[in-house]
DNA sequence: GTCTATAAATTGATAGAC
DNA sequence: GTCTATCAATTTATAGAC
């Protein structure tokens, strides 16, 4: 189309500008200005690309919770023997969540402000993922063939979920929290991140395989 | 003080009305109006008794901030053994966000934003606050006694939370996700908040026990 | 397409009567 | 303490020149 693959590289900008500040502030908390000052144009422009705030607001919420949703599917391999296949996933999502720490509760905390901005998004998102049929088959494979024990699937992939994204929604409290309870402890957020997909492979793994029967409590 | 146990009627009804409103909004989207409109009274009074919004803003903040904190230290019983320590932790804690699952959302959203009202809560609530200690302490006597595998004590933790509060927090998401898979399905939340508690006991239980040397994988 | 100037609407906050 | 009326500041959005 243009001399260069990619679009208007004034809409391509202020797309760029948006999707930071949104991802800050908020869709109330967000201010046109700023998105004009940190994609450097005059902010008429954001009138003249997008005509309105929600314009840009509802092309940055579809496409940051359509990637989101992207990344967790292309984190589920498709040919992995369970063990092996969950492990990949942690880490790869964990890896993902840490480099972008404020995207989950961006996108949760907007669509559950409910607009209809919001549900339309949602509503026009869910038709491409296919991680939930594929993550449910990859369990109840496994449940089914006596690997693992008989669990729910989908409150195992609700778990493993958690597991995986609590710890960087909530990571400035947890900080404070535990600098408080362990004051001599230098905190180095690598190290931190490495042990947490260690963990979490390790409970959720042994905590979903298949018991002998000599295991009451 | 006064004729009753409570405060003066009026200020009361302003600070029930901002938590909703706060809640539901956040401190930009929160109008000052809607508050008033809420607790059925005029907006100038808002004024009159807190003067600013951002000093509604702070007194909430610090409130539902402290009474979560305070609902998780109250759920770790102190002298139960682990098993059924964890089961009831889960429980009641699972309990309470379910019967307030915005609070969690609202309270990481803002303290993530992490401006200046927000940083002075965060110290202030940190002080009176007994539950990681115990967690922490919990963990690691029953690692120490061999019953539990050898975890990093605040790892299990971040887990533990991570499993109870993720599911309520994405709730609006999940579900819409779940009727998509499961179209013929229909939901019974109370069903789905029980078969939850019991789906998190079982897998971190069994994934932080003790377990024999014959478990290679 | 891009700018300056300004309109139009929203909203937090106050003055002043009662 | 509570109300009406209004201010002052902010902020989204547009008109119009270039």
């Amino acid at each position: 189309m243009g001399p260069t693959t990619h679009n208007s590289s004034k809409e391509e900008l202020i797309l760029e500008a948006a999707e930071q500040v949104f991802v800050e502030k908020g869709l109330s908390g967000a201010r046109m200005q700023e998105i004009a000052d940190r994609a450097g144009i005059n902010k008429t422009l954001l009138h003249y690309y997008f005509r309105t705030k929600e314009n840009i607001f509802a092309r940055i919420l579809r496409q940051v919770f359509s990637t989101f949703l992207q990344k967790i599917d292309a984190s589920i391999p498709d040919d992995a023997p369970f063990p092996a296949a969950l492990r990949m996933f942690i880490d790869s999502f964990v890896d993902y969540i840490a480099g972008h720490p404020k995207i989950p509760m961006f996108v949760m905390q907007e669509l559950s402000r409910g607009g209809g901005i919001v549900s339309e998004v949602l509503a026009a998102t869910l038709d491409r993922i296919s991680f939930p049929n594929r993550f449910l088959r990859l369990i109840s494979q496994e449940v089914e063939a006596g690997r693992l024990e008989a669990v729910d699937p989908a409150q195992t992939v609700i778990t493993v979920l958690g597991s995986c994204i609590y710890y960087f929604v909530a990571e400035p409290i947890i900080r404070a929290v535990l600098s408080k309870v362990q004051p001599d402890l230098v905190y180095d957020r690598a190290a931190f991140v490495a042990r947490r997909k260690e963990e979490i492979f390790k409970v959720i793994y042994y905590g979903l395989k298949k018991r002998g029967s000599g295991d009451a409590d």
